[in-house]
DNA sequence: CAGTGGTCTAGACCACACT
DNA sequence: GTGTGGTCTAGACCACTGC
């Protein structure tokens, strides 16, 4: 099945072949090109805002129709990994160019008008190399004791410190990541390591809590200790699922907000 | 363009018809289905719960092919309208069975088990009606001293409390609600809105502050005052984006947190 | 113009649920 | 078995982009 050399003649055998299997694994041919196609991005075949093969190379490619491989790119299209553009073709979707900025960011001025605030000014406190605690160690799914480079930084809007943010990253994928690297860097973090480390954050998960500062806290963002905070915990994962960055934020709200949309 | 008695072959003179536009306005067939099916949902000709028509029905019903009136479901199955239930047919979205109770709710104990926890208990504080201040009315849609609810209600894991919420509804769809009302349904909030007064919540969206209590607040939530809690304004819609509950809420995040997930 | 993604159709067959 | 949604194909044509 993983060849994929079937035509469409043999689907049925090919799709059955789990034997007698008490768990059918059944897995629909668009499933099956949905995970080659991700696993080349993953290999980098193509790499972030490169076009891949139109539908019509991909189809032949696989020996499937256009309308299978289409369904599998509506797919990655709808997981936010790949970019349709027609008349143009299909991207390899990327933190740089995306119109918004700052994807995986939710907090908001609170007069709506993101524009207006301009650029958030980026100020990094320290960059540092240091062995994993276990609980770091175990948000990255790395052993106690591996080496974690760890970043402070602190972001301001109209020249007021808003957010705080610590973040860990796993040591062997960002080898070579120091305080200047980021400080030169223009744009979001993500998009540099992307193209610096080759590592494409896919999807996050956030916890928030509502906490209060302690002194060096309150003071990095110059409040005083007993102005509550958002606190925002995220673990960023690559493809595979793969945890590639734990960052524990905390947001001043009085002129912002974290927001959410629900469906 | 809008009774849609054009067949296949005259999609194009159909779809051409706003004539010299600079906009030319062109929808897909399937857009046009999804809109129809729209109305429907919205006009009551399915209830909540109830199966819609199979999509052969709908295809001859609208006089298209079933992969148009499939494309178009798909996407009402995407935005939470629909539920697709192989081998028994389309459902009508609802919040009363939906198998995650609470589905707008994104508190979660720390543990992460919401089943240990077991259900909400819910106490209703207050529940009256009275006129719409600037601020309420404005999120909802309405004038100035304009007839609305106002519920004040406190929800509790374990016994303890953990959720304080105020939430407005206009006035006049919610004819007949009273405190009794809510405090002997069992289930949603939502759901009782769906079969009481046919109002189905379809998404909405949270501003999220960190905040500490006034002094009636923290009695509420058996807190001190200096304990930071998580301030969730949520603007929930029905159908055409129709503003329909304005609700703010207080959430003590020591042994709960609030989860979101990013793509 | 050619090439890309986007729409629509028609028909075949599969997986699942109920009866 | 019958009816439902789910998959796959093949072919036609449309809309957008850029040469």
């Amino acid at each position: 099945m993983n060849t994929l050399t079937n035509t469409a003649n043999d689907l049925a055998a090919s799709i059955a072949d789990s034997a007698s299997n008490s768990t059918p694994a059944f897995s629909p041919l668009y499933q099956q090109i949905k995970g080659l196609i991700l696993q080349s991005l993953q290999g980098g075949e193509w790499r972030p805002g490169e076009a891949i093969p139109s539908e019509m190379d991909l189809a032949a490619r696989y020996r499937v129709s256009q309308g299978t491989v289409r369904k599998a790119i509506d797919e990655l299209a709808a997981d936010n990994l790949l970019v349709r553009r027609q008349g143009k073709g299909t991207f390899v979707a990327t933190h740089a160019e995306h119109h918004v900025q700052y994807r995986f960011l939710k907090l908001m001025p609170d007069n709506g008008d993101i524009q207006s605030e301009g650029p958030a000014q980026r100020q990094i406190i320290e960059c540092k190399r240091l062995r994993a605690s276990a609980d770091i160690a175990r948000a990255l799914g790395l052993r106690s004791g591996d080496s974690v480079l760890q970043v402070r930084r602190v972001l301001s809007f109209a020249n007021r410190p808003t957010i705080l943010e610590d973040l860990w990253l796993p040591g062997s994928p960002f080898k070579g990541l120091t305080a200047q690297r980021l400080s030169q860097y223009s744009g979001p973090m993500y998009a540099l390591f992307e193209t610096e480390f080759g590592v494409r954050m896919v999807r996050a998960e956030e916890h928030i809590r509502a906490v209060l500062p302690d002194a060096e806290q309150a003071q990095l963002l110059a409040v005083n200790a007993a102005t509550p905070l958002l606190s925002v915990e995220r673990v960023a994962y690559t493809y595979k699922d793969t945890p590639m960055e734990l960052r524990r934020g905390l947001y001043l709200t009085d002129t912002h907000h974290y927001r959410n949309e629900l469906n």
